[in-house]
DNA sequence: CTGAAAGCGCTAACAC
DNA sequence: GTGTTAGCGCTTTCAG
């Protein structure tokens, strides 16, 4: 337990920095003996209280000037034992090795601070036993709140303990929200669309997709694919979607099968930046040339994405966008607990960037 | 605080899930009703609390079966409030946009939750303001211990705050600790050695060296670069070393300057992989084959690594087992903190990973 | 205007 | 073996 322990003893006004050794950490009682009152007037001072009758305005600077010279620093356990709340929102993260989930946890810890609160980070990550105790340990911990990053569509346990737990619980990039929590997401078809767009304009009309597990977002921007090319090219070629797992090495495993189609696709979108790079990596190594015997365009727009080989033109997520929104969702709720958590879905538009990977086919 | 504070009146040994309503968070008052006994027989029933004589094994299963039953889960809040440890990691993050960061903390997260703990995010990024904070708040959150990626060399405000701390700190990735806590980090000397060695050996002479800000882990790299050519090869010429940002731009900056001397190198050595991928791309856009004409050596091994173009030789980061000792330290001291926080340092050694970016020089 | 006192959920003496 | 009793630091009635 370090010092928290050590301290027990010696309580009273004394100056905290006494020596090297672990000072004790002032309480109220401690301000309160220092400054000659109460130990409940120093609550009230502290905290600003809207008393009915305002307190003595002498009782209060000596208040402040006490507390600030044992360097008082409130503890939040004990606040938050009141009921108080704890500032604390509990992230839970699909799979933070994804770069893509890291830069959003970045930016949720980020945005939270800005509003006062800390993040605790859980990861549902493989292990089902183990993403099962997660919402329990995060409810448990007293987050205000709950927010989820990916969809967790496989983790029936978690969704299920997510389903009991007292606090607001949103969700972000996790698709269309067959939750029932109020939802922030890219707008994956508008991108999809958008990416698609830019090939057919470029004049490809033999279109493949390469996609990770088909969860919340990736099922959506695949299901996009179908309606977007179907209606607008044709029939997908039998092996024109693949499904691989969403890393580099996937993008390779799924180029490798597309080279070998009868009919090669001219162009190809990914679900993900990472897929792309092995897409590129893939191609490479097999002769092929991107953009000119192959246009790639990928969905994230990860910090890497401007400085692969070619430049991978791709569709920018509004990362910090999605999660200011979702957070101040989050935020509003555990505030107040009444605003019913009316399962609404928030869409933002991506952006395509066009950079080298793209070009009209041969 | 949503439906915590909701359930207030009704306490008692009711059934948790009477209606779709939040229901009352259970006590160990309200089993001791259920289960006929008195509180404190409960807490020593769900603690195992190691009594001089055991408890009848009667009521045990009693108390057992009522808390399981009412979906029981003890509040931390309160047993922290004892003085109990929190199980909560602190982690301050130099930068977690940058993906190796972003690793790391996802290994931090799941190794920690192995021992049972929760991490805790904060990050230095940027504003020295907010840093300033940061340990402050971690403090107050009542961690168990904190743990630092990365070196805060620059944010001696956090520095100054992680002296006065109660708590045990332990750093990762900061270099050859000029801070008083125990360090666990990778051996940069022996990592920069083995990628010299390798270039060295396949007959380069001409080696640069492209890092970001010079600080822990990247200084130590950069002395080992200059020691090492120095006494291997001869004096490094002008220009030999850029600094840059440490990110895909900054390589490009770099490589770019690079290749303007008058004598241009034939090899680079990276201080970070992030920084060879924008190498990479640079020389690809001027021109420049590699490993034909230039040679690169990363450092790290992200993802990425396996899959740009060339593939990256690079020096494999030890990321889990660092991150493993380190937390192991930081329990062990958070459990007893008599044991004197010897600064030590361990240093983990990283592997040379031999891809296609390296080839003797022409 | 301010003090005394109760109690949040839990652990740890201290009784019987 | 198990119940009773203090608090941990803080907020909040309820009395002055």
């Amino acid at each position: 337990m370090g010092g928290r322990a050590t301290g027990k003893g010696e309580r009273g006004a004394v100056d905290p920095r006494t020596d090297g050794g672990p000072r004790a950490v002032p309480t109220m009682r401690d301000i309160a003996l220092l400054a000659g009152t109460s130990q409940s007037t120093v609550s009230r001072v502290l905290n600003d209280t809207p008393t009915r009758v305002p307190i003595a305005i002498e009782t209060r600077e000596r208040v402040n000037a006490a507390a600030r010279q044992l360097g008082y620093r409130p503890n939040p356990l004990a606040r938050g034992l009141r009921g108080a709340p704890t500032m604390l929102i509990g992230a839970i993260v699909r799979d933070i090795t994804d770069p893509f989930f890291a830069g959003a946890i970045e930016a949720l810890s980020t945005e939270a601070r800005g509003s006062g609160y800390n993040v605790v980070l859980g990861h549902a990550h493989g292990s089902a036993d183990e993403a099962m105790e997660l919402a329990t340990v995060l409810e448990t911990r007293h987050c205000d709140a709950i927010v989820l990053l990916g969809d967790m569509q496989d983790q029936p346990q978690l969704l299920a303990d997510l389903r009991n737990v007292l606090v607001p619980v949103v969700a972000l990039w996790q698709g269309s929200s067959p939750l029932e929590v109020p939802t922030v997401d890219v707008d994956n078809a508008a991108g999809i669309e958008a990416g698609l767009e830019h090939l057919v304009g470029l004049g490809h009309r033999r279109i493949a997709f390469v996609s990770g597990r088909p969860l919340g977002d990736i099922r959506e921007r695949q299901a996009a694919f179908e309606t977007f090319v179907t209606k607008r090219v044709g029939p997908i070629p039998e092996g024109y979607i693949q499904h691989v797992s969403n890393n580099p090495t996937g993008g390779e495993d799924a180029l490798a099968a597309l080279v070998e189609l009868p009919e090669p696709p001219t162009a190809i979108m990914t679900s993900t930046d990472t897929l792309a790079v092995g897409v590129l990596h893939a191609a490479h190594a097999r002769g092929r040339r991107v953009p000119e015997d192959l246009s790639v365009v990928g969905f994230d727009d990860i910090q890497l994405a401007g400085h692969t080989i070619p430049a991978l033109t791709t569709l920018r997520m509004p990362t910090r966008e999605i999660v200011a929104r979702g957070l101040k969702v989050a935020i509003d709720l555990a505030r107040d607990g009444s605003a019913a958590p009316e399962p609404r879905v928030d869409l933002v538009t991506p952006t395509l960037i066009v950079r080298e990977s793209t070009t009209p086919p041969a």
